[in-house]
DNA sequence: TATGAATGAGGGTTCATTCAT
DNA sequence: CATGAATGAACCCTCATTCAT
């Protein structure tokens, strides 16, 4: 195949752009940015969202932009950093609680709330991860965290009898979990008059779930 | 030798443009740049696969491309159709056979076998979706047809009281399928290391499947 | 520096890409660029004339030329607007003032200087009449403006005995006009040592003029 | 001004690359593609008129045109030296027989009559000329022996008293000419419903001919 | 003679990023 | 801090012309 010269990562320096806002009216300017950021994306999405209409959008004159960001991806990552500690803090909280069903249910439905409430940022990561390295990792490490709790749920399980005893421990991990958030999303993308709605969804994800796994 | 008079707007539409190769040449010329393109498509992703690339790894100049295809989005058209009458097949065979368990595997096989052939083609048409509403509603049709094919499948089962009586029939179509789906999608996108692999991943997901909804 | 992501078609139409420059700065870019514009349509032609030579005879870089306009032909539209402003001034301007000679004279040769004062703008615009439905109208435009004129003051001459009764007007109104105009434009295009010059060109435009249409 | 590449002139060997078809068969097709260009660029003016479309529109393949013509340039050259020998035939017929009137009428008509047959090629020749040279100096050709004939024959007229003395012959032959080039061209061009038609253009272009110049 | 395939220079346009004010 | 202007590397697409069959 012919070579094709390397399209090397982004380096250094980047970082150390990214000036955190000294003043009040930094800070605004900043938030301002990220919450027009949310509505470009919403609506053209992640590939289209050019710089320029995010800062229309916000008010702030072109240049201003680079004052906060050291790139147009860093935007998209100080949303997804937000998003990513609300999951983080989803999967890092206890999940036992009463029965099983119930518990299920909790935290499938925390996703669902967490997923649809920052649909369009889950979006953007999603497109964007099929290109930016650096989120596509970030992609990969939530659900990590995830299928790893996951995991060890059902091993639990498992060991109190609760559990069949035959799973698949890996696979079931991932598939439930993948299950749970391509549901979300595909639901999500739906036109809103042929989607099933949170309650629906919540309840037989958990449904589907129970039964796929307990005795 | 390209002499360029007076350039000008475009013409009509792109459509006829696509000329439809009238030797056995011309035929091998597209299919070289098809082949091509899914070297690239896995090497660099769709977003970033030039044209330029894909003529020179099929060994062409670059304005031979146009000749088959009338743009770049028709290169992934072309592959996405091919995998799509695949999965099509798929979802109009025969399901049922014999006792469930092997059905289900038997089904889940095929879409694994299926989707991991035509892995970089997948990808690429997942990632270009996001952009392009042609391909996105592709994308939706096919996924329509399995989801379908799954209600019905399940819906008879609950008549004929195989399948548990309280399923939400829609909700479990869209989930069983999304977790395929998606399953199969990261599983062929992860390390290698850390891959499960179609054999397990097949078994795994049947086991989930088949308990989930059947008594 | 550019550095370009995932590349994607184009977004909405190219309205409101012409930024109208916000600064004396910009102003002034804008102004070098519509200078250089007019000095390439001269030596090169309209057809010919290519966004980077503009740009490169304006000192600017090629990008800059979209700040001002959305593209190619906006430019032309720009310098056209201006002269075509001009014909239309002299087309509103009052026409009669003594006797009829010295009205037609003073018409004729106001349209002569104009002309030829602008006279790579009226070339370059003709030529892209012929492919720019815009342009094309915009002539048609000014000339309909011109046509009229002339027939409202020729019927006024005939009303009042000035002018012949057996004057067919409209006929008379174009083709008065056309010669007027087309005289104007064979000779600035002929060679310098061929051309009639602006003296006599509009001393016997409007001896024929007068001589055609007035008792 | 930035230097810019001298944009070469076309040369030698094109012309011996047009093959005179030696058969019938070659002979028709020629033909076929003469007749086929007519109809292209009536429907899409010079500048669109693609060689594949003259090509598809006579029904033969796309080499096969450089069989015929050096280049596309050389298929207008062809078709404008068809309407130009008529043209010029014109200019050489004998214009005086009878009275001043019926022969200014005779002319005119004749040139409105074979401008109006061949609209096409004359639109597409002058909008070419505006680009190339050899079809530039062509078109001035032709109108300059039009104006010398005119020039000749108010000479004549100014010499037995029919025209008046004080005319600039000059002036008087390239305006009347212009006039009426320019009138016939104009008519043509416009929307049908607002067209003159030819016998008003002739009459009353001749009316205002004659009252311009004679006694 | 006829033809479809192949070519590649050419040129328009986009937009992330840098800079001077 | 804020900003509008400037930049230029990318990259898509066109089409006259050449070639092999």
């Amino acid at each position: 195949m012919g070579e094709r010269p390397a399209r090397e990562e982004r380096r250094g320096p980047d970082v150390e752009r990214a000036a955190v806002p000294r003043t009040r009216r930094g800070q605004a300017t900043r938030e301002r940015l990220l919450a027009a950021a949310r509505e470009v994306f919403a609506e053209v999405g992640w590939a289209r969202a050019r710089v320029e209409d995010v800062c229309r959008v916000a008010g702030t004159g072109h240049g201003t932009f680079y004052q906060y960001f050291p790139n147009r991806t860093a935007l998209l990552v100080a949303l997804v950093a937000q998003h990513a500690g609300e999951l983080n803090a989803l999967a890092e909280a206890p999940w036992t609680s009463g029965d099983v069903k119930s518990d299920v249910h909790r935290v499938i439905d925390g996703f669902v709330a967490v997923s649809e409430q920052d649909r369009d940022v889950r979006v953007a990561w999603a497109a964007a991860a099929a290109d930016e390295p650096a989120l596509a990792a970030l992609f990969g490490e939530v659900r990590r965290q995830f299928v790893a709790r996951v995991h060890a749920n059902l091993a639990a399980a498992v060991a109190d009898g609760r559990a069949r005893a035959d799973l698949d421990l890996e696979v079931a991990a991932a598939g439930l979990t993948a299950m749970v958030e391509h549901s979300v999303a595909l639901d999500s993308a739906a036109e809103p008059s042929s989607r099933l709605g949170r309650t629906r969804l919540v309840s037989g994800l958990t449904d589907l779930w129970v039964a796929a796994v307990y005795r």
